[in-house]
DNA sequence: CGTGACCTTGAAAGCCTTCAACTCGGGTGG
DNA sequence: CCACCCGAGTTGAAGGCTTTCAAGGTCACG
């Protein structure tokens, strides 16, 4: 199987990549603000960052949750499959994100490289043992936790009642604050994902997001330098349309 | 506005319930389990249990969030609503779950009672009180939020990539879960909720989920009993049905 | 310069929604 | 007591938004 083929060949790359990842105790998305540099200092001989390729698979739905992960560079999917390969992506993770965390012995998504990225893993064994040490470590994963847990909420809305049109500003939005979130500029937003990817994140097929982009340029709503960059030029009008205001 | 009106019912009733809610501390399925009998004793002090009427609200979406609450009996639905009044339910929760969790200020989502149902609730700022002290507290928090948020995520692919039957057929499905984790019977599945209310759960119409159980029960799949009373027939096929195996 | 991946656009089809009519059961008031 | 009303649910028919099927365009790459 291609999948298992896969894994195999990131878990090679994770292995010989055995540094521990200097950019995680900067980061503010991740359980690592929790620590102390003293107490990352010690953890971060547990850690290792892995280079993976576009497409690279870091872990399959159903497979043993034995590690967590921060992304540190690039970005990833993570996405759940139906029986006959119907595809639901469940959201990206950038640069500082953090992901892997399960209550049971098995990841319950999968997550996928978008373009070449790097990630820092650490065993979840060591991270259960950190959460026994310091308390804060529980604390600053429960707020990660219900923040991912909001979002999700935000997309059952939109997957749930949106239509096609407002489900992609939505998302054009989403992107847009996420880049502020990470420092950079709010307005030409850069797609690090395929028509697919966000067809599939939107419930929607290439086609329909094909359309829709088209028919907000028409609209005077939005601009597309290229197919990767999305220039948001009515930005009220579209957070109307993003909160459903027909 | 109703629901300011609704709200204010709701405080008075609260008001005028101050005793602790007995059942608390033998729940599983929310944030009691962390503590032991004496720190629940001395903690229940700050609770109190409040009677809801069929449609109550709990509290609404962007109102401050200043109290978490377990439900006690009954049945509660969460949801969001779009500008023009759209309605998608987030889940449903029973007897002994745990809600009202929040990083910001204030709530992301609205919560209303089913059917007559009763939520003991006690004050944020207690709760972060508990958590400063036992450590557990916050232990037993993340484990409800991830196991809520994978929740959230199976939905996400039930709302993106599912036809209608199902969506219909999940949803029974996890039903007869949620009843045996309850300790109720798997098979007979009580619907506690309106053909609305599972049609805004679901991305659909009153009128498809309708037709949906009409022609499920057609092709032998369930039987209805009543309006509210459903027996899964053909249990293999009906899980094969909720996996998207077409 | 051929090839393939990604994207766009058009036309037809389909699943679900919308609109509408009808049934059923419970509560109410004459 | 029972006609009446109303909410909840079911079913039929038409319509629409999105999908499916199909074709063509662009660009990177070997």
């Amino acid at each position: 199987m291609a999948v298992q083929e896969a894994l195999r060949v990131v878990a090679e790359r994770i292995g010989s990549l055995p540094q521990p990842c200097a950019s995680c105790d900067a980061r503010e998305r991740n359980f690592c603000a929790a620590l102390s540099p003293a107490e990352m200092a010690e953890f971060a001989r547990t850690m290792s960052e892995a280079a993976l390729p576009t497409g690279g698979i870091l872990f399959h739905e159903g497979a043993p949750a034995d590690h967590v992960m921060n992304v540190t560079s690039g970005a990833v999917k993570l996405f759940k499959l139906l029986g006959d390969g119907r595809r639901q992506i469940l959201g990206f993770r950038f640069a500082g994100d953090f992901l892997g965390l399960s209550t049971g012995a098995d990841y319950v998504y999968s997550a996928e490289a978008l373009g070449e990225s790097r990630v820092c893993r650490f065993p979840r064994r060591k991270l259960d043992a950190l959460r026994e040490r310091y308390p804060n470590v529980d604390r600053r994963l429960l707020a990660l936790s219900i923040e991912e847990l909001a979002g999700a909420q935000e997309q059952l809305l939109l997957l749930g009642r949106k239509t096609a049109e407002e489900r992609l500003v939505s998302f054009l939005i989403l992107l847009s604050q996420n880049q502020v979130r990470r420092g950079l500029v709010a307005d030409p937003i850069t797609l690090a994902m395929t028509r697919s990817d966000i067809a599939d994140y939107l419930g929607l097929t290439i086609e329909t997001v094909s359309r829709t982009f088209s028919s907000l340029k028409k609209k005077g709503l939005i601009e597309l330098e290229d197919t990767t960059h999305v220039h948001l030029v009515d930005r009220d009008r579209l957070e109307d349309l993003a909160a459903g205001f027909a």
